[in-house]
DNA sequence: AAAAACTCCGTACGTCGAACGACGAGGAGC
DNA sequence: GCTCCTCGTCGTTCGACGTACGGAGTTTTT
């Protein structure tokens, strides 16, 4: 429990596997599978059941091997999940937009979209930066975005990070209902039901007047919670305040 | 595993313990535990050890009593894991500031202090929001920050939802930061020294220029990662853009 | 004094990741 | 073309996990 652990196993060994360099047998039987099969159905796997469903035994016999030939081409859990975001973080294509700022919500918006097709890859703890090709390719095409416009290389750099940090924050949300809506059966609307009467006993209005105002209005607007209405005006100030910082360095390109 | 899930259990009985409204005991054996005791136990050992420490037959033995002692008092351990959510949330103060921005500030940074005190926080999977008196009242307190500065209450909900989702995603760079330097012994450099060579010799600096680039700038400028850092520089963006709204809301009130 | 309700816990089950070592297939050297 | 060594494959096993079950002991109610 509590160990879906990206970058645990042997850094280099990792490394090896992620970029394909690892050396390749000579002799003995020809293998079966190889490493980017395994990954492929272990992909398939959690996007259908869950990252809970990601087991060594389940994985294997989606692919009719033996729990323990898996070890042959991974070496751990661990370094399997690496393998599986770097695999996804190809689905990642430039951006496109003819203004910076319609090319950095497309960054934002794709890596939105990314982590709605597979909810899971939030949850991965993710111990280190995982530095396969398709991470290295989509850092590369997100930070053309920012190219030009007169950020220096370290405001770049930074930008990209909050626009990512927010993306990563705020689909959180969106991830969680859809996760918690296929995988409990239980909708918002239901849960809320069960939970509202008990809460009105219990909730003192007056000590927290703000809350209760606030979150009524909030509550009623959306059905409980609205995820992407969220996104669009955070990332709408987001974008906002970025362009605030490109004005005032255009303005004095010195500072 | 992967499965330190928050919100899983029977709702009811999990709101009923957040609140302490559970049916008390008239007969039988006095409690040698509360709640209360089991999970501060807990939070002790998840902040000591981290989240994949926390077995019901860990905090059972910290305690003093039987593993299934443990079933007495907390049905399970997701209903363990918000309770212990609810209870690090009352380590929120109101936000102290003249100005809104810079109490929204205080929130921000409130809030990135509690995860770095605790950053199992994050690694936790929340399916449905804690609804506990001290989330409700953090809830309060943080919204008190835009009360009255021309936000209606849903904007009010929505900017204080992007702050925190900023800020949570932000988080997460620098909470793992400390817990792998905790947990596995390895430092940010040892671990660059490790993978760097390969990384060098695998990486193609002609395919992604501006990778290449800004990730040597950045790279150089604070050893590998500098998440605080990056994180006020994201924060001020962020309430610059939270500014221009509330600029745009006071000079035209009706829209 | 008896009954009821509650705390506590020993035992047990099923599931997980992973270690170990036996097997057998097939390329390398002759 | 034969032999040997290398390396995939997999059956078995271990220890740890969450927690279900049911009994023993303790306290309050009747």
């Amino acid at each position: 429990m509590s160990d879906d652990i990206s970058g645990r196993g042997d850094p280099r060994k990792t490394l090896e596997l992620l970029w394909g360099r690892a050396p390749r047998a000579s002799r003995g039987p020809k293998a079966r599978l190889s490493v980017a099969d395994v990954v492929k159905a272990a992909i398939a796997l959690v996007d259908a059941e869950g990252l809970a469903a990601l087991t060594t035994r389940r994985v294997a016999e989606d692919l009719g091997v033996s729990p323990m030939s898996l070890y042959t081409y991974v070496p751990g859990k661990p370094e399997l999940i690496d393998l599986m975001l770097d695999a996804l973080m190809g689905e990642i294509r430039a951006p496109s937009g003819a203004t910076w700022r319609e090319r950095v919500a497309d960054v934002a918006r794709q890596n939105w979209a990314l982590v709605l097709r597979h909810p899971w890859m939030i949850e991965v703890v993710t111990h280190r930066p995982v530095l396969g090709p398709n991470s290295i390719a989509k850092y590369h095409l997100e930070l053309s975005a920012l190219e030009g416009i007169g950020l220096d290389d370290l405001e770049m750099d930074r930008a990209l990070t909050l626009v990512l940090d927010y993306v990563a924050g705020a689909v959180r949300g969106a991830a969680r209902e859809r996760t918690v809506k296929e995988r409990t059966g239980m909708t918002d609307r239901e849960w809320w039901a069960q939970v509202g009467p008990f809460l009105a006993e219990v909730f003192d209005a007056e000590r927290f007047p703000i809350a209760a105002r606030v979150g009524q209005v909030a509550g009623e607007a959306y059905g409980a919670h609205d995820p992407a209405g969220a996104f669009a005006f955070g990332l709408e100030r987001v974008l906002d305040g970025l362009e605030l910082l490109v004005a005032r360095k255009s303005r004095r390109p010195a500072s």
